[in-house]
RNA sequence: GCGUCCAUAGCUCAGCUGGAUAGAGCAACGGCCUUCUAAGCCGUAGGUCAGAGGUUCGAAUCCUCUUGGACGUACCA
């Protein structure tokens, strides 16, 4: 379709180009991509539009008398005519395609391209890596994770589908005061207990601590200090404490590796800021060295912001302790180290604007040249129908707790539906779904938007949702296994492509061949929902052409195959998005 | 206070770099299963695109202001 597009741009340039050298006047126009293209409000009015309004003043005639003249010009001209035919409405030119004779050149570009048709060169030699996930080590995976999950995977998906060679990255939070709450709360109550005993998965068995930590802190004036000192004989190198943090580091990573492992999320390379805060510090102490940063009189560096208007930011405490800043700047210079980038993207959520803003400044005041390279993709709030999700008022999502439920509701469906003979795995096919059906929620919304997570909506499965689609390729399965078992009905018969005429014919293989489009967009705007959104459009036409119209049942065998492999299309191009968006496909649902 | 972002149907969201009568899903109501999976299809109802100005032939979209909200502005991450 970008190649049509493109196609009748020129035509629509030529035909202008042409009226006003007829009138002896000379078109503001330098290029045929400067002809803006639309689509017409109706589907029954054509399939391109162009308005006229913004040549009137230089043809100095109405774009109604415009209109007509292109129109006239284009259909005049046999070498365009047999693609499509122009008609006016008023100040604008339609273009009604021929699709039908071009149906088969669309689909055996289709199938020929297979897995690959979508596939563009807009990042093509580049590498890129994205930052996503990033979770601490003090408790498991919330709905925010998620959110951040969904769409670091899925832009790196896209990304890679637009030609660039992807490396994901995780950062392990484990180092801060946050991480000795929770050890400190063990120490203390923990009697030696531990997961395995409890029978608790890890991550939650830790997470328990935080919380615990949390009440009795505010009961206790006690508890706060002792963690700070604790935090302070583990930066000493206390063996103890050393001991301990690696035992519980190693419970939540291995707690969080199982949910990443259920919700089909991995990466690359993982780093662990308990290993770059170092090497950020001494960036730091160079810059301060160089003149770039400034000490106060209590022996903290800052970094003076006014360049960008903003006030200055700490680096380094007084006691010459790191903070998140600090961190961040090794662990951005390890990375490039490692696998110098030419993009590397950080998925993490929009109250951390700021923070990137000042970090990218930072790097390029160092004198780092990549810096430039840097962008802070950020996400808005996952909120709950009643507002916030608070941890002190037990409102947060759990991840495995939202998985599980997700689960358990597809495997009911099943049942319902009594299908469970029919899907062979019912424990395979519910996790199917239940993933689906997630990232599908996830994506729809443009991740810069703050969300509203509804539990009872996310739970359903009819509408605008993950099963809605997987339930379209499933019933394209079922039909080729159906045509299989026909076979012979259609000995000798050719598919006739100029038979696929019909309105809801058409409009899927327009569908079909914006799906390059569609990769491009969402690549370039980073922006899943660009998928998600063609995605239910085209599953949409899929159903309604298949409800009003027999394929196999169709008593024109030539036809019957016209629409049979018109399917087959529909079902390539589902597949291919599926990969991108994060829904399993399934033969049978 | 300052900065960033947001405001579209009862609810949740689309709406491409300005273009024709602003679209979906959910919820509500009404139809359609001896025919390729009813997790489906069709229909009805629902809108002063927060408000006011401005730019333009033309604004949900761009600019300014107002109102309402979120986030940030930590020697937390």
């Amino acid at each position: 379709m970008t190649d049509m597009k493109e196609v009748w741009k020129e035509h629509i340039y030529n035909s202008l180009k042409k009226h006003a050298q007829d009138c002896g006047l000379e078109l503001e126009l330098s290029s045929a991509s400067e002809v803006m293209i639309g689509n017409p409000p109706k589907p029954d009015m054509g399939d391109f539009a162009f308005a006229m309004f913004p040549y009137a003043k230089t043809l100095r005639k109405s774009p109604q008398q415009i209109a007509e003249a292109v129109a006239g010009l284009i259909n005049a001209d046999s070498a365009v005519s047999g693609a499509g035919k122009a008609e006016t409405a008023g100040p604008y030119v339609n273009i009604r395609l021929n699709i039908a004779s071009n149906a088969g050149d669309i689909l055996e570009k289709i199938f020929s391209d297979n897995e690959s048709y979508g596939k563009s060169d807009l990042y093509s030699g580049k590498k890129v890596m994205v930052e996503f996930s990033c979770p601490n080590t003090n408790k498991p995976l919330h709905l925010g994770h998620l959110r951040n999950d969904s769409i670091g995977a899925c832009v790196s998906r896209i990304i890679e589908e637009n030609g660039a060679e992807v490396c994901k990255v995780n950062l392990i939070n484990d180092r801060g005061i946050h991480i000795c709450k929770s050890m400190l709360a063990y120490k203390t109550f923990g009697n030696g207990t531990t997961p395995e005993s409890e029978n608790i998965k890890s991550d939650h068995f830790v997470g328990d601590y935080y919380v615990k930590f949390d009440q009795w802190s505010k009961t206790d004036d006690k508890a706060l200090p002792q963690a700070q000192q604790m935090l302070k004989a583990w930066e000493d190198g206390d063996t103890e404490v050393n001991e301990l943090w690696k035992t519980m580091n190693k419970w939540t990573i291995d707690g969080i590796q199982e949910t990443y492992d259920k919700t089909g999320i991995s990466f690359d390379r993982v780093y662990y800021e308990s290993k770059t805060y170092s090497s950020g510090k001494d960036e730091v102490l160079k810059g301060l060295e160089d003149g770039i940063f400034y000490k106060e009189e209590d022996g903290s560096v800052w970094a003076d912001l006014s360049e960008i208007k903003l006030d200055k930011k700490v680096l380094l405490r007084g006691d010459g302790t790191s903070l998140y800043m600090t961190q961040d700047i090794g662990t951005a210079k390890a990375r490039h180290e490692d696998w110098p980038f030419d993009k590397l993207i950080y998925v993490v959520g929009s109250e951390q604007k700021y923070h990137f803003a000042v970090l990218f400044y930072i790097l390029k005041k160092l004198g780092f040249k990549w810096a430039e390279d840097l962008v802070h993709l950020s996400y808005g709030m996952v909120n709950l129908p009643e507002g916030k999700m608070k941890s002190r008022e037990g409102t947060v999502v759990d991840a495995d707790d939202l998985v599980a439920d997700l689960i358990n509701l597809a495997g009911n469906e099943i049942k319902n539906k009594e299908r469970e003979d029919e899907v062979e795995d019912l424990e395979e096919t519910s996790k199917a779904i239940a993933l689906g059906a997630l990232n599908y929620y996830l994506l729809q919304t443009t991740p810069s938007k703050d969300m509203i997570f509804n539990p009872k909506e996310s739970l359903s499965f009819n509408g605008n949702t993950g099963p809605y689609l997987q339930y379209m390729g499933a019933r394209i399965s079922s039909m080729f296994r159906k045509f299989e078992e026909r076979k012979a009905d259609f000995d000798g018969v050719n598919p006739d492509y100029s038979l696929l005429d019909g309105d809801d014919e058409k409009e899927l293989l327009k569908n079909l061949s914006s799906y390059p489009e569609a990769v491009f967009q969402a690549g370039a705007e980073l922006n899943p929902s660009a998928i998600t959104s063609f995605l239910y459009e085209l599953a949409r036409n899929f159903s309604r052409f298949y409800h009003d119209n027999p394929v196999l049942n169709c008593e024109d065998k030539a036809l019957a195959l016209a629409r049979l492999e018109l399917s087959r299309a529909v079902l390539q191009v589902l597949k291919n998005a599926f990969k991108l968006v994060g829904i399993p496909f399934l033969q049978k649902m």
